[in-house]
DNA sequence: ATGAAAGCGCTAACAT
DNA sequence: ATGTTAGCGCTTTCAT
C-alpha cells in the first residue's frame, strides 16, 4: 500500500495525492475529498521513512532519555514537550536503557530525522572530545554535566543542579542537627557521575565539620535499585547500629533505606534521620514523608529547551545552567539521639 | 555526509562502503579498514531512513507503550524485549503518552518499519472494527482486553488479566476478613478500562456477600495521579469514618491512600485495611508492606510475544490468554474493627 | 489544477 | 573483490 497504490486507485498521478496528503492548496475540492476517501478505505498510511528521506529539515529536536523509567525524568519529558509545541518545534523522544550509549543513539537520531539540536537526559558525565564531535549539531545535556569528560565548555551546553554542591548542602543539614555517624548511600564512589559528585560534596561537609570519614559508612550498592538499596543498609545497620542518619544520593534509595531501618526498628527519624535528593512524586507519600533536596524539574526541562534553542537560532551561545534544589521538609530529619 | 562521501574519500564505490557497514564478506581486509577509518573520521552515519526504505523487511515486531512512565509496564517491556532477542526479532519501542491514540501510532509505526506484528502495552478497552483494520498486521493486545470493542475475537489477540475476576478477588479477601464497609478507589466507574472492569468485580463481590453498595464508598479520582487518590481518600474519611477497608485498583493509588489514612490518624490495618492490584516494585517497600494482587508481569510480556510470535509465523491461530494474579501478602490486611 | 520526472541515501542484485 | 545500477516511497520542481 504505497501512494502510488492510492494515485492508480483514483485515477491521478501520485503528486496529486501527495498534494492532498501535505495539505498543499492547489488541488480541486473534488480531487481532494475523492483521495481522502481512497486513503481512508484503503487504510493507507505514508511511509515515514521515505518521507524524512526527502522533506526538508524541519524544525525538529531529539530527546535522548536514558532510564525512562526513572520517574523523575517524566516532569523534565513533559515540560520540554510543552516549551517545543509553544515554539513551534516537534520533538522526537527516543529511550535508551539505562546501561545503553546515548551518544550513538544521538548520533543515530541526528542522522535519521536531520535535528536542529538534542538534549540528553540522565546522560553519562565523561564525553570525550570525539562523542562531542560525533554529535555535529548543537546539545544540551539535562541533569548532567561532563565534569569527568574533556568537552570543550564552547561546544556544548547543560543544564542541572549542582551536584557536588548540594550532596554538600544534605550532609550539612544532618550535620546541623547534631549527627556525626552519617552514613552515605549511593550506586558507586567511581561512578563518574551523580554517586561520585554528591559523595564529593558529603566528604568535604564532613571535614570542614571536623569529622573524620568512616569507611563503613560509605554504603555502595552497584547499582540504583531499591533492592540493593534495602539489603545494603540492612547490612550496615548490622554492622553499625550507631549510624544515626543516612544521606541517600536518590529518593529511590531513601524509601528502601526506611523500610529496611523500620524491619531493624530504627524509628525515623527517633533512631535514624533520612535525607535524600530529587524530589519525586512518591516520596511525598511515604511514612513518614521523606525530607529531601527538591530538584527543579519543570524548570530544568525549561532551562534544556530554552538553551538549545537560543543555540540553534544563534541568539545565545553555549552555556551552563546551574540550578539549585529547594528543601521539602518532610519528616525524617531530626536531631542526633545521644 | 552520506555515504557517497565516504565512498569518494577513500576512492572505492558505494556499494563497497554498503557492505563494510552491513558486515558482508566480500571485501579485502584492507579495504575494510580503510573505509572503516573514514566512517571514523568522517562522523559518519547511515541514514536510517534510507535504510529502512530499502531493506527487506526485517524480522521486526513493533511495541507501542502507552504511558510508559507507569513503572508497571517496566518489566513487561524488558520482557518482551528478551524474549524478541532470543527468537532472532528485532523490537523497536515506541512509547506514546497517557492520553494519545496507539492505534494510529501503531498503524504509522507499521508502515514506517515494515513490521511483522504489534503489541499494545497499556491501551484501550475499546477499539472500533476499523481501528483493527488498520493495523493491517498481527497484533496483540497486553494487559488489555477488548470488552468495551467491538473487534472480532480472531482478528486480535490479548494477553491480560481478568479485571473483573481480580476485582471480586480482591474485594472478596477483604470481605473474608470481616469487613462490610469497603471502600473502592479507581478512577472512574465509566472508563471503558481497568476501572470500570474492577469495579464491576467489586460489585458482583458485595452481592455475593449480601452486603449493599453504598455509593459513598466508590471513590473516583477521575484520574490516575497520586494526588488525586490522597484527597479523595481524605475526603472519604472525613465523611465517612465508619470506612475499615479499601480497595485500590493500582498499588500507586493505594500508597496514596495509606498516606491519606495515616495523616487521619487512621492506622493501617488496625483501623482500615488496604488491598489494592498489580504489585509495583515500590509498593514492597512502603510501610506497612501493602498487601497486593500481583500481576505476573514477565509472564504477561512472555506470553505476548509467544503469541505474537505464533500468529506472525502461522503455528497457531489468535488467541486469547487470561493470566491469574497471585497474592502478595503484605501488612496491610486485617480483620474489621468491630 | 494536474502530471511527469528528478532525486533523497541506501541496499542488493547483477556485472566485471 | 569491487563497481554499476535499479529501485524503496515520497516530495517537489517544472511542465502543461
Amino acid at each position: 500500500m504505497t501512494i502510488k497504490d492510492v494515485a492508480a486507485y483514483c485515477g491521478v498521478a501520485v503528486s496529486t495525492v501527495s498534494r492532498v496528503l501535505n495539505n498543499h492548496p492547489d488541488v480541486s475540492p473534488e480531487t481532494r475529498s475523492r483521495v481522502l476517501e481512497a486513503v481512508d478505505k484503503l487504510h493507507y498510511i505514508p511511509n515515514n521513512s521515505a518521507r524524512d528521506l526527502v522533506m526538508a529539515p524541519a524544525d525538529t529536536i531529539g530527546l535522548v532519555v536514558r532510564g525512562a523509567e526513572n520517574p523523575f525524568y517524566t516532569p523534565i519529558i513533559r515540560t520540554i514537550e510543552e516549551r517545543c509545541e509553544e515554539a513551534g518545534y516537534t520533538m522526537v523522544l527516543h529511550q535508551i536503557p539505562v546501561g545503553a550509549d546515548e551518544i550513538s543513539a544521538g548520533a543515530t537520531l541526528v542522522r535519521s530525522k536531520r535535528l536542529k539540536g538534542l538534549i540528553f537526559l540522565g546522560g553519562r558525565f565523561d564525553y570525550s572530545r570525539a562523542e562531542g564531535d560525533a554529535i555535529g549539531i548543537p546539545f544540551v545535556c539535562c541533569t548532567n554535566t561532563n565534569q569527568f569528560g574533556d568537552l570543550d565548555k564552547s561546544v556544548y551546553s547543560s543544564v542541572s543542579i549542582d551536584d557536588y554542591a548540594e550532596g554538600y548542602k544534605a550532609t550539612k543539614l544532618l550535620i546541623d542537627h547534631g549527627h556525626t555517624k552519617i552514613a552515605v548511600l549511593l550506586d558507586s564512589v567511581r561512578d563518574h557521575s551523580i554517586s561520585e559528585l554528591r559523595y564529593a560534596g558529603y566528604r568535604q561537609a564532613l571535614v570542614d565539620a571536623g569529622i573524620p570519614l568512616d569507611e563503613d559508612l560509605v554504603l555502595e550498592t552497584v547499582d540504583f535499585t531499591m533492592s540493593a538499596a534495602y539489603a545494603r543498609t540492612l547490612a550496615a545497620l548490622e554492622a553499625r547500629p550507631d549510624i544515626t542518619a543516612i544521606f541517600a544520593v536518590a529518593d529511590s534509595m531513601a524509601i528502601a533505606a526506611m523500610k529496611a531501618l523500620h524491619n531493624v526498628g530504627f524509628s525515623v527519624p527517633g533512631a535514624c534521620s533520612v535525607v535524600a535528593i530529587d524530589g519525586i512524586e512518591i516520596s511525598q507519600y511515604t511514612i513518614p514523608t521523606l525530607t529531601t533536596l527538591v530538584q527543579p524539574q519543570e524548570t530544568l526541562g525549561e532551562e534544556a529547551f530554552k538553551t538549545l534553542l537560543d543555540v540553534i537560532e544563534g541568539t545565545a551561545p553555549n552555556r551552563h545552567v546551574r540550578l539549585e534544589t529547594s528543601l521539602r521538609e518532610g519528616e525524617t530529619l531530626g536531631k542526633a539521639r545521644s
